[in-house]
DNA sequence: CTCGGATGTCTAGCAGTGCTAGGCTCGAGT
DNA sequence: ACTCGAGCCTAGCACTGCTAGACATCCGAG
């Protein structure tokens, strides 16, 4: 009995090098750089061995996606706590979500430009997405304005805040003036 | 003289085949499936016959987009032509945006999602991406609001586009509230 | 304590990718 | 009429995601 559950430890343990790897060559040399035979040459396994985890790259992708859900929920929550205004939350919310996208690109995109093959948006969502649009809620519900709902202007400022950060990752935006663009953002679509 | 000018024309009738052949291949069945191999075998020419008019597969879908930004500075202007009041412009212009992206997924993605190997928001950038950003300043510089610039408020509300036309198109946002996001967007950016 | 069998892992390989070296063919200019 | 170069193709490289099948290793029953 113990053995086995020392083989499942061990295993989830591995599950979780995988992921944490995978991440991390991501991070490092981007999401291109990591193919199966890289990543099973740095978690010293042969390649089966991610298909005995995963089902494919695309889960693995999946996988470093919900935890930076989770990580990416917690920033916005600690951005925001700090601040007394709902002006000042709503400030801080957004750079929180504009500098998680640039310190953890590979995340990020992970998150919302790859396909993870995550369900998103409906029943079956992973939990770690609903509480990071929820954390998004949190900040936004109180300045949405009267008569809109909360979750139809989380939205709105969302796609807003991924616009600028995906264009501007991507160069198509120069990195000079983003501080006014957040700005002009911020005073425009919430209502204090 | 006139061998070498019928060959010249040839070439670039060529260059246009492959161009629009692989947008039609992208717009079909995805740019994953424009490969080398599948797009020379449509223009009946082998795989090298493709390098000798691009560098790579990267300047091909840069060709796409320089084609699609050109069309895409059109139906902006010609939606928003019709419109009379300063509202009814915006509108229309974020309608038609949405539009082209909707009905032109592999187009958009060329323009601003892949790597088409081309500089933006820079003086050597592509006389259609500067067009195409000037169609959207001409409408959206009207209802910048006072002491706002009009190239960053248009940066803002097109980045805000951007976000919506992604996540909805990876179905991280449900296309049913589309509209009340495009009607809150507007309201809530620009001044009239 | 031995041994059968399951569990776990690896090697080798498939079909596909972007891209290129080298040779062949055919037609233009002398 | 002949040469020679432009233009094109075949074949191949190193890589991708993924998998079949062989092999070893270790667990539990007798």
């Amino acid at each position: 009995m113990s053995v086995q559950e020392r083989k499942q430890r061990e295993r989830a343990d591995r599950e979780r090098l995988i992921v944490a790897t995978a991440r991390e060559l991501a991070e490092q040399q981007g999401w291109d750089a990591v193919t199966t035979r890289r990543l099973a040459e740095r978690i010293e396994y042969s390649q089966p061995v991610l298909y005995s985890h995963f089902r494919g790259k695309r889960e693995i992708i999946g996988a470093v996606a919900l935890e930076g859900a989770a990580e990416m929920a917690v920033a916005m929550r600690v951005a925001t706590a700090a601040a007394d205004t709902p002006r000042e939350r709503v400030a801080a919310l957004a750079h929180a979500y504009l500098d998680f996208a640039d310190r953890n690109p590979a995340v990020y995109d992970a998150l919302f430009q790859l396909d993870g093959g995550l369900a998103y948006a409906q029943e079956d969502t992973p939990e770690q997405l609903k509480d990071a649009f929820a954390a998004l809620v949190e900040t936004l519900g109180e300045v949405a304005g009267d008569g809109v709902h909360p979750e139809l202007f989380t939205e709105v400022f969302w796609a807003s805040l991924h616009g600028i950060a995906t264009l501007t990752r991507s160069r198509r935006l120069l990195p000079e003036d983003a501080e006014k663009r957040l700005e002009l953002l911020v005073d425009r679509l919430a209502v204090f």
